[in-house]
DNA sequence: AATGATATATATCAAAATGATATATTGAAG
DNA sequence: CTTCAATATATCATTTTGATATATATCATT
């Protein structure tokens, strides 16, 4: 059936915003995006061969003066329709894939203090990850006025409102683990 | 590297509990686990046979009675003792991938009534989902003094904390797009 | 000026997972 | 007595990950 490659709409959301670099790109996934969506060289690379040969994006003229290969795209009439068409698409798949959860449910044959020991491993993440929120999201404040900073705020809040709530779930599972 | 595969562990925690058939362990993921945790037939019934020759899980004498074919899988002390090596061990991937929230990074080019629709569209799953597990949390009350229940509580209340972190957010999200 | 470490940059590959499809049986409803 | 849904296993193309290969650029230290 083809045609449900995610990392497509990732490219073409950066692109729809500067020229990027595969290499760029991959640096712009692990930044701000990372914790709601990953994406890796090898899936990036390919998706741009791929791209370019449908007409979704094109190369740059190669202003590498002198210095190494390197592939700048930017983004197509069509690549912006297929962007403007997923943005109205209804379907959204949302996935959780939470490893920590699967060693609560199926904790029941250790010890307690093995669920304990790994709810503790999960909270010192989520602590890290909102401190990192937090400051992108103070960052965010001063800069409200553009539309983009709005969008990446929202993001930004979704975080730490989940973060937050993780962090409230660590605290009552511990005791219920303690208590009952 | 090979054995980063962890559709083993989920059918180990599942056979650990009772003897089950891929079909079970599919309907059994599609259950109470599927929302942290999905797994298709694509990846059960590979894995069953090459766990099998790892000599981590056993067939069951095949006691269909003159029915149709049926494999009944049982966990052995090799797949037992590789459940409590992942239990005890500190690693834990927990990833997130939300195409509603990538249509929130990225909606910046559209009009905000089609970021206001996708946040409405994402307000509904949830909230049929929470409904979902608001019932499950309910049963499991009235059976906490088994080990294994609690744990399974434990999933659920993740799931009911997180979810109405998520409802919190769609009110300030909207709220946001239409004030600022 | 040489060394070594890190960052930039593209590409490919094996392994894992998804989602779809193929095939066949069983059981219940009309 | 037939049709439909549920049970049951298996396979395949496509997508993604995570690792590795390759090579240049930049920067601090000696």
């Amino acid at each position: 059936m083809a045609k449900d490659r995610k990392i497509d709409v990732v490219i073409l959301g950066l692109l729809a915003h500067e020229n990027l670099t595969g290499y760029d790109i991959k640096k712009q996934i692990d930044g701000a995006i990372s914790f709601f969506w990953k994406g890796s060289f090898g899936s990036i690379y390919p998706a741009l061969n791929d791209m370019e040969k449908q007409g979704l994006v094109k190369r740059k003229k190669a202003d590498n003066t002198g210095g190494r290969e390197k592939i700048v795209y930017q983004i197509t009439k069509q690549g912006k329709d297929t962007l403007k068409a997923w943005l109205n698409d209804e379907k959204a798949a949302n996935d959780l894939k939470y490893e920590t959860l699967l060693k609560m449910y199926f904790g029941g044959t250790e010890d307690r203090s093995v669920t304990i020991r790994n709810i503790e491993i999960f909270e010192e993440q989520v602590r890290g990850n909102l401190e990192v929120l937090k400051f992108y999201k103070e960052n965010l404040e001063r800069v409200l006025d553009q539309e983009d900073h709005i969008h990446y705020y929202l993001t930004v809040t979704f975080g730490i409102e989940t973060y937050e709530a993780y962090l409230r779930w660590c605290n009552k599972a511990k005791k219920i683990l303690k208590e009952i």
